[in-house]
DNA sequence: CAGTGAGCGAGCTTCCGCTTGACTT
């Protein structure tokens, strides 16, 4: 008997299905070892040494692959091949060889015969045990079988790149948190991940505060063509582009009003008229990062409930992997997808050869494949599941996407018409304008991918903006061009009306999930396993507000924000984690040993943060104001102030003055239950938002869903 | 189901990344 070990427990039930009985699977279920956290773990004196354990919580996890490690004649361990799971297969290899060696304790005749490393065997080897280290990118047999025929043994090197990125995130968040605690408040906390995230979050709020807004115009014209007799289609409307060869930038109204009045005393002429043939590539598969957000704008969900939706999906077969960054697809999954579209769809729908799609990200670890279905083939099925609709409405969206993604591009025919204007005679000497104007538009010629998005039942579910492409904003007026008229080139045209439009520039938007998602995957911030958890651990500590989808900092957030800012400024600099990953990457070519690199980071980090410590004064967090006056002393205002439990009111005038009420966040309705007290908003000790009866503890009213 | 803030000082909070459950007030 053989025995595999991976990562996912749901990994470990499929391949036990396709290996057949030779093979016993287990799980790690993530990892096994790690810092404790009551505690630094880092020996900072000496070379950093970590404190890995084994994890608590894995204990019966482990237990049970040592006592499958004593059965099996080779063990293969195939945790993800990225970072991470290399420091897994370290920790396996570990516990398996620490069994071995009690027994040698215990028994002193059977004792490690051979440890070594060979080229292509290789391996540790304990009594009569083979340990090696496998890896594959897709869970097909023959993927497997063909790592089962390459193993490995533990590469060190990037091992040792785990450790120093483990290393440094610890260093960076419990070095800094407790700064935090004294010098601004309990329980705060602070990250290379987390806190850049407020800071994008703080940044964003203050580029909308400093916003101005400023006035521009977009002046249209409606023109007729005598060429075409039949009526409907003899008009069509273009925007007023260039003047002067410059682009048109009007700015007021006085502006407006003259380009209006030189527009309506000028004779049009079609300068050119000019078809192409524009084509639509589909989307590229789903990742983690791409799947969160085109499920928040199309169904409005959180990256939490998308994760909880597809980890469903996962587990039922139905979907690869959901946390990954990855593109690649597997060729049998090409393959049969390429079938299922020839067989369905037919040939025009089938690009000669199949498509491959590449990362842009340079910290992308490509341990999994992107996003897809199992099987093109299989009907959705999920049910007796809490997520039985969701289920659906996910399943088809990464349906849609990947099928898609191996399907014909759309074709469109475009229609740009320019027109130019000339000055009537009596007028030449006033007018030395020459303006020029614009339309364009595309007209569907063939539909290609966009065949799953029109006609396929599957519709109703993913009628998908997120598939709508930004070409709008090229600065000319787009028109459906089968409104179009047939123009020549030269011909004249009459001028039926001008409409000059009054508009504004808006303030950037502030970040969603979505948005935000897509920031940090884009600085390479974060994984696809956190990203859910971090937007959760900004809320939670109360960092940053979540309004109507929308995320604003809060009053904690910005005085976290700047103290760490201004005093740590380049940890927390947008570049700095792709600056540590290629530090990582040459600790995992062997260019440059882990404990070098970390000490070259915390050598100045620590000095800053002696002088930190010493030197800065408590920040102050700035209370909201209620506008109520404090009723016990007639003179403070009343403001809110969050404490260990959360939000409450008080006087500003405290501690002269001692008064304190509950905060209730009222929704303005009355209890559906009791009638008599108001709903208001609370949260669990976990962050999360329920509403409850303002008369609790004698009214017992509690829900998860706002009432109607 | 009272408590919270400032300060006193005990004992506590905290990171990122890998993986799932258990199941919320």
């Amino acid at each position: 008997m053989d025995l595999i070990i991976v990562e996912s427990p749901t990994k470990a039930r499929t391949l036990s299905r396709f290996l057949g009985s030779g093979y016993v699977v287990e799980a790690t279920t993530g990892h096994i070892k790690d810092l404790p956290k009551n505690k630094l773990s880092i020996d900072v004196e000496h070379d950093f040494k970590p404190d890995y354990r084994v994890v608590e919580k894995r204990s019966e996890t482990i237990r049970k692959i040592q006592t499958a490690s004593k059965k099996a004649k080779n063990v293969f361990i195939a945790t993800d091949p990225d970072r991470e799971g290399e420091a897994i297969a370290q920790h396996v290899a570990e516990i398996i060889k620490d069994k071995h060696s009690l027994r040698s304790k215990d028994q002193k005749d059977t004792k490690i015969l051979r440890e070594k490393t060979d080229k292509n065997l290789a391996v540790s080897q304990y009594r009569n045990i083979v340990v090696s280290r496998i890896v594959f990118h897709e869970i097909t047999k023959n993927a497997v079988e063909e790592a089962i025929k390459n193993p490995r043994d533990v590469d060190k090197n990037l091992v040792h790149a785990q450790t120093a990125r483990r290393v440094l995130d610890r260093l960076v968040g419990y070095k800094l948190s407790p700064l935090l605690w004294k010098k601004v408040r309990r329980g705060l906390s602070a990250g290379r991940v987390q806190t850049v995230c407020v800071r994008l979050i703080v940044e964003k709020e203050r580029e909308i505060e400093a916003f101005k807004s400023k006035e521009y115009w977009e002046i249209f014209v409606n023109l007729q063509t005598s060429k075409t007799p039949n009526e409907q289609k003899n008009t069509f409307e273009v925007q007023l582009i260039k003047i002067n060869d410059k682009k048109a930038e009007i700015q007021n109204k006085e502006n407006a009003d003259k380009v209006v009045s030189d527009l309506k005393a000028s004779e049009y002429t079609v300068l050119d008229v000019v078809k192409r043939e524009v084509n639509k590539s589909p989307y590229p598969p789903f990742t983690t990062s791409t799947m969160s957000q085109a499920a928040a704008r199309i169904f409005g969900w959180s990256s939490k409930k998308t994760m909880s939706v597809a980890q469903a999906l996962y587990e039922e077969g139905l979907i690869t992997y959901h946390r990954t960054d990855s593109m690649n697809i597997s060729l049998e999954a090409i393959r049969k997808t390429r079938d299922f579209i020839k067989k369905q769809y037919g040939g025009e729908y089938l690009p000669e050869k199949p498509k491959f799609y590449k990362t842009s990200s340079k910290v992308a670890q490509e341990a999994h494949e992107a996003i897809r279905p199992t099987s093109v083939n299989s009907k959705y099925e999920l049910q007796n599941s809490r997520y039985e609709r969701e289920g659906e409405m996910l399943y088809k969206l990464i349906w849609k996407r990947f099928v898609a993604c191996q399907m014909t591009a759309s074709v469109y025919d475009e229609t740009t018409i320019d027109v130019v204007t000339e000055f009537k005679k009596e007028r030449t000497e006033e007018i030395k304008n020459k303006y020029l104007l614009r339309v364009s538009g595309q007209i569907m010629k063939f539909d290609g991918w966009k065949i799953l998005y029109v006609k396929v039942d599957y519709d109703k579910v993913a009628v998908d903006s997120s598939l709508r492409h930004p070409e709008r904003s090229k600065g000319s007026f787009d028109a459906d061009p089968a409104q179009l008229p047939d123009v020549s080139k030269d011909e004249t045209l009459k001028l039926l009306k001008v409409i000059p439009l009054q508009k504004f520039t808006q303030p950037p938007a502030r970040y969603t999930e979505a948005s935000l998602i897509k920031v940090l995957e884009k600085l390479g911030i974060g994984r696809p396993s956190t990203y859910a958890p971090t937007i959760n651990t900004i809320q939670i500590r109360n960092y940053v507000e979540k309004n109507e989808g929308k995320f604003s900092p809060t009053s904690v957030g910005i005085a976290v924000n700047d103290f760490l800012i201004g005093n740590f400024p380049d940890v927390f600099e947008y570049q700095f984690t792709a600056g540590m990953e290629e530090g990582l990457d040459k600790v995992a070519n062997g260019e440059e040993k882990w404990v070098e690199l970390i000490r070259d980071f915390y050598k100045p980090f620590e000095k800053k943060l002696l002088d930190v410590e010493k030197k800065a004064k408590r920040v102050a967090i700035e209370a909201e104001k209620t506008g109520e006056k404090c009723p016990e002393c007639k003179k403070g205002d009343i403001v809110i102030r969050t404490g260990r439990f959360g939000k409450f009111l008080s006087c500003d005038k405290f501690p002269e003055c001692k008064y304190t009420a509950k905060y209730l966040d009222k929704i303005g309705k009355k209890c559906p239950d009791c009638k008599k007290g108001e709903v208001i908003v609370k949260k669990t000790k976990k962050g999360r938002k329920f509403y409850g009866c303002s008369r609790y503890p004698k009214c017992k009213w509690a829900s998860w869903r706002k009432p109607s």
